[in-house]
DNA sequence: ACCATAGTATGGTCTGACCATATTCCCTCA
DNA sequence: TGAGGGAATATGGTCAGACCATACTATGGT
């Protein structure tokens, strides 16, 4: 007698993540509709309002659902659209759980910024957030401030990109990498190099070069943090592919 | 009178989570270590059970807790890292939302196969899980069947470039893009165009051909999702650089 | 017309109970 | 002595009901 399935029973809230994600899908909810009361939600669906809570708790973890008490037009649960917040609590609890080394972090970040760099270079984008952000760079007097606006600068790489998942991703990376970021300035003391990286960076984009911003990107991230790997890209360079591990962190 | 700041009260749940991050980093906890009951962590933390559940739908979402029923040694919560989960929920749930488009996905995919099979190549990693898959491609008879071993394939390529986040994000890329991957086969009908791809970028990887390896992919790609944008890195193919979107998403 | 107050709907929190599940313990019986 | 089977128990899952803080809304008095 085969044809056995485990039991799986779907726990209450997930039956409610399931129906308030098929509302979105057939009646076409998008960012901004609001959802029913908690105590409605749950007579609705016949559940607890525990239920419906911990269901919510799920979606506003993965960054689709905002509550705001009180009441009025602006109470109550709100659809919204922020993946970038959620990336950067998964990325910050598994570095810290140590299934992610920092190295396996800063690759995907180059693989990410290369990515952007070559098409904001390709495609002409935008580029007043980018020199603004390099102005205020130079303006800087501490580790704290240069780093904002270094991730201002990035994340403008990423958004000239035109790809919204691309950034979210280079925001979440860069938020992961912050304190690290603060340390690799501190330890450089002279921030010429990094800012020479910058504007050569700035240049390629703005010459619509894609492969001299991502060599520039490259450059930029050994010299941020130095001993991690190279792009396989980059053939030219030497047929070593060891995969590099940062041998300095703190 | 200056200095006020916004009240922002934390919310319980919120407070539950800091405590467990910060157990997790101050005393090394780590995967496969067991957390506390949801009575007795509630009874210490001074909060409701409630709270404390809510706070455990949030890292159950996260991929860093899973909890089992019963008694035992296995029953509790137990710390895990499985980020793909979390990520695949993401995708879906912000595509859903209308507020990523499936050509920024298939542009990220893009983005992460070229590296992951050029990084690949570059370190001639383990390839039996890619013959294996190859194989079974060649045995199958339904889309269904078809896709699924191309996934695995595909998924191979990313583990074979040894990064973990990269493939994690490979995983999820993949897991919400399968329909549309369904679809697409039964589309084109014939998969004699895509097994020569494959085997195009098995052989190139095998060579350890970064560059190759990532052109495959690339060409790939651009047969499974026509219209889909190219690298700007292939600047030698024309400096169209506009940033494609896909034609036909059915 | 204006402002203060009561009313009310919202999410946030807590308590206490009960259920289903799965292991552990221990007693009974062979 | 061993093995089988039920009771005890600890776990997460669910529910009901209450109370609080908040923030808008309606009402009434000035």
């Amino acid at each position: 007698m085969g044809g056995w399935q485990p039991v799986r029973r779907t726990r209450a809230f997930e039956d409610v993540i399931a129906q308030i994600e098929r509302r979105i899908a057939d009646d076409g909810l998008t960012v901004g509709d609001r959802l029913p009361g908690e105590r409605q939600l749950a007579e609705q669906l016949r559940v607890s309002r525990s239920s419906v809570r911990e269901a919510m708790r799920v979606l506003e973890t993965l960054g689709v659902v905002s509550s705001q008490v009180g009441r009025g037009p602006d109470a109550g649960a709100c659809l919204i659209s922020r993946p970038a917040d959620a990336l950067s609590d998964l990325l910050r609890l598994h570095l810290g759980l140590s299934n992610l080394s920092l190295a396996e972090v800063v690759d995907a970040r180059l693989m990410i910024e290369q990515w952007s760099a070559a098409h904001a270079a390709a495609q002409g984008a935008d580029l007043s957030a980018m020199t603004a952000a390099l102005e205020r760079m130079d303006a800087s007097t501490t580790a704290e401030e240069f780093v904002e606006h270094d991730t201002a600068f990035h994340v403008a790489i990423a958004e000239a990109s035109g790809n919204r998942l691309t950034t979210a991703m280079m925001l979440s990376l860069r938020d992961s990498l912050r304190r690290y970021a603060v340390g690799a300035v501190e330890r450089l003391g002279d921030t010429s190099g990094l800012m020479a990286d910058h504007h050569r960076i700035h240049r390629a984009i703005v010459a619509g070069d894609a492969a001299g911003a991502a060599a520039a990107v490259e450059a930029h991230l050994l010299r941020a943090y130095p001993g991690i790997s190279r792009s396989p890209r980059a053939e030219e360079e030497g047929p070593d592919g060891q995969h590099g591990r940062l041998d300095r962190v703190g």
